[in-house]
Order: structure tokens, then C-alpha cells, then sequence
DNA sequence: ATAAACTTTCAGTAATTATTGAAAGTTTAG
DNA sequence: CTAAACTTTCAATAATTACTGAAAGTTTAT
């Protein structure tokens, strides 16, 4: 395989993954493409390259910055908009991991609780959804902490003890 | 907040939530009202409580077994079929994990391999795709790696020893 | 102030994904 | 074997989601 291959090929696994982590699939294509590239791209670059409208890419390039994945960069001389993306592996999942709990499972947390503690009016059907609907609060509570927690280490060594103590 | 509230939203928000664990509408839907069901329910029951089509209803159900989550009950003296699911979060969970691994996670980074292992032309371009995607190989392999073995206690107290380890 | 260079917005359209419902298929009782 | 009771399949359609492109908006240089 040569490099434009392996580069289409990353970047549409990588852009079908998306739904994967709660992206569309421009958003996902564009951070793939930024993330392998050796210097900021301009619009026009990004719209080459994906064979994606501007509107498109305007849109998306707007979602990735506000999941603080993408930042603008300043060239020097040039009148137009560069982009890059965070390029650390660890930073990145840290942020989408963070976005993802605030967004999506916090809220889903809160209607467990308030689903869970409806008054228990002694009916069989009443006791199994307070049960069922407690144990998955609790249950999504946890791995939201655990998850938050691993992904805060912003040096690895503790992700690796934790492997450790694992194996 | 009652019952028939309570049910329902949980339900309708389990739903939405589907698509984060990476399944349909209607499937998280099905599995969460049998989760809060007190008994088995046939298809007739299940469609008119979420007033979805029989063919739909069908062809979900079968997802959600091929998953591994809903199992077909037989009850004596009845013709149709009935439908639970696995009513334990921490085995759900665990189900679910295997099967995301299994379905999404694993040919990534079989991707995200094949891709890292191409040849070092020399150029800039080349290096920086190796180099990048073979940390977001790792990285990938690692969080399976972690959340399978996490998932994978069927006691809690590994879970629980982790949590105070990282507090 | 003007105009060129660039970005954003958004109504319309295309692509994708989910759902229906009726026909075909299967199982069981008698 | 036959028919009733039930389930599955799948082509048609609906609903949702993503994308385009041109017009409107913004910024910068002169």
C-alpha cells in the first residue's frame, strides 16, 4: 500500500467511525484529514481534498472548533483561514470524552434520577422501574466517573497502572 | 411524576440514547420496555405499547437476539412468543461492550494497522501518517483492551477497587 | 469609502436510514 | 392433511439527516 491509498484509507474508516464517538461523517473526514497532515489547511485545501461542498465544510469546521478539536490558525502574509487539529492522541480523547459526558450522558444521568425517584406506590410494575431504572443510573454513573477520571491523566503512567493491576 | 410519565420517558430517552450505543430508535426502545416489564411480552404486546408496526417489531427483536440481549421465552400452554431481556445492567453492559469490540472497534484498528505499517518513503507526508495513526492505534487497542477487561468482572469488586484507586 | 477576498448562512435537494403493511412462510392443533 | 395462529420478509414509502451552492455577510487593503 503507498501513502495515497493508505491515506484515503484511514481517512474514510476513520470518517465512517465517526457515529462511533457522536460525529457526522464531513466532521470525522475532516478531523482525519487534519490530524495526518504536516501543516495547517485552508478551506479550499479541505474542500479539495474531501470533494466537499464549502457550505459543508464551513459547517463542520465550525462543530469541530466548538468541540475545541479544531483552532484556527493565524498565517502570516496570507489572508485566509488555516485550521489544525489537536495532534496528541491523549488530548484529543481526553476532550472528545469530556464533550461526550457533558453532552450526551450527563443528561441522560439527570432523567434516570428523576425516572428512579417517582413516588413507589406499592404496585409490582412501580417497584421494577424504580429498581431498573436505579441500577442503570448507577451503572452510568460509574463508567461516566471512570471514564472521566482515566482520561484526565494527562501523563499515562497511571493508565498504565491501571493496565497493570488489571492483566 | 407517575408511573405511566415516568415509564414513558424513560423510555423515549433510552431511545434517543440508542444511537450512543450504536443501535436504532426502535431497538433501544423494545429493550427498554422489557427491562421495566415485570414479565415476558409477546410482539402483539410490545407493538401496541410502542405503537410500532409488526414487521418492525420483528425485525428488531431479532436484532436485539442476535446481540445477545433479548431471549425468546416459551410459555406453556401459549402459542406465540414471548420476549426478556437480560435484566442484570452490570451482564447487559458486559454484553454490550463484547459485541461494540467485536463489531466496531476491532476491524478499526485492524485498519488503523494496516495503515501504519506502510512503507517509509522518506518523505514528510509518510511519516507523519505512520506516526499518527499508529498512536491512534494504540490508543484504540488500549481503551479495548481496558474496557473489556473493566466489563469483563462479573464480580463488582474489581470495578470498586479501581474507583478507589483512582480517587 | 470601495472592492476584493474570504466566510457564513440557509432554503432546497439529495442521500441515507427507519418503518410500514401485506404477502409469503412456518408451526401447531386437531 | 388442513387451517388457524402466528412470524418473517421485503418492496414501497416515510422520516431523518447530510450536503450543496448561491446569496448575504464580514474583513482587510488601499
Amino acid at each position: 500500500m503507498q501513502y495515497q491509498e493508505a491515506k484515503e484509507k484511514f481517512i474514510s474508516t476513520w470518517g465512517s467511525l465517526g457515529t462511533l464517538w457522536g460525529i457526522n461523517k464531513a466532521m470525522a473526514q475532516i478531523q482525519a484529514l487534519l490530524f495526518i497532515s504536516t501543516k495547517p489547511l485552508s478551506m479550499e485545501e479541505i474542500m479539495e481534498e474531501l470533494k466537499i461542498s464549502r457550505g459543508n465544510t464551513s459547517m463542520n469546521l465550525r462543530q469541530l472548533m466548538d468541540w475545541g478539536i479544531v483552532t484556527k490558525e493565524i498565517v502570516r502574509g496570507e489572508r485566509k483561514e488555516f485550521f489544525t487539529t489537536e495532534k496528541d492522541v491523549q488530548e484529543l480523547a481526553r476532550i472528545v470524552a469530556k464533550e461526550r459526558s457533558r453532552r450526551e450522558i450527563k443528561p441522560v444521568i439527570k432523567v434516570l434520577e428523576d425516572v428512579s425517584s417517582i413516588k413507589d406506590d406499592g404496585t409490582q410494575k412501580t417497584k421494577e422501574l424504580i429498581k431498573q431504572t436505579k441500577a442503570l443510573k448507577d451503572l452510568t454513573d460509574d463508567l461516566d466517573t471512570l471514564m472521566n477520571k482515566l482520561v484526565n491523566q494527562k501523563q499515562n503512567w497511571l493508565t498504565k497502572s491501571v493496565f497493570k493491576l488489571m492483566k
